[in-house]
DNA sequence: CCGCATCCTTAGAGATACTG
DNA sequence: CAGTATCTCTAAGGATGCGG
């Protein structure tokens, strides 16, 4: 896929490319954070993710865990003890996945200051 | 940073820290598409990119520009034509996050199928 | 050609309480 | 403990028309 990336034009700026979908996902609030988190942290039960990404609630959680289930990025397994207990691991795809999301964690991380910066300039222009 | 990112723990979960902020800016539906796009095309003028992006709004292309050009990510130009002309081009900080968007659409290309193989699996089950 | 302002609609997300 | 179900409400986003 290589070849068309760069030169050619392909699809995935028209609304009906899978990719779209895909980035779309990418692009939700939490999913980079949950996968950021279960990638660090490798298996996870429920209330630990809850824990560790602060500000998210229990329905934004489950949701974004579902939609990752449902994609084939996070493995969820259901341990039959009283209370039951759930674990969510990172599938050999999401685990792929994961390498992409850090590189923008990365990102982000080493060009905050410089963001920071062009923002200050911005807003006291003119 | 490197050493944080693997070992030990840093604040990004914190809705405090900056990265979440440049994480939910990427994480935008449109940022991507457009970074990738004039990553792709140069220099371009904002008709070119509406019509390079399937199913944008002149609203949502010129909101997302603007705050793209706040963060110091794009640089507007200005030309004075009859009527006036805009162009839009990615300073070298956007270069850099142009890179890292290009290997998530690269990974989104890659995995396309898998995920969609995934989710037919998912909603067939039970 | 570009983009601002306005209005309007709805999906997304929080709070809360309940079930297995 | 994990997840579901309502209910509510904001705020993102689409449509449209004006102005530089």
């Amino acid at each position: 896929m290589d070849t068309d990336q760069v030169s050619g034009r392909w699809d995935a700026n028209k609304g009906a490319c899978p990719t779209r979908q895909v980035l779309g996902r990418i692009g939700d609030t939490w999913t980079m954070l949950i996968i950021s988190t279960l990638e660090r942290e490798g298996t996870l039960r429920s209330g630990q993710l809850k824990a560790s990404i602060e500000g998210i609630t229990q329905k934004m959680l489950t949701q974004t865990l579902r939609h990752l289930e449902r994609d084939g990025v996070v493995r969820r397994e259901v341990i039959p003890t009283v209370p039951t207990t759930v674990t969510y691991t990172l599938t050999p795809l999401g685990q792929s996945l994961g390498a992409a999301v850090a590189t923008m964690r990365t990102w982000a991380y080493d060009h905050m200051d410089e963001i920071v910066a062009a923002r200050n300039d911005y807003d006291t222009r003119d």
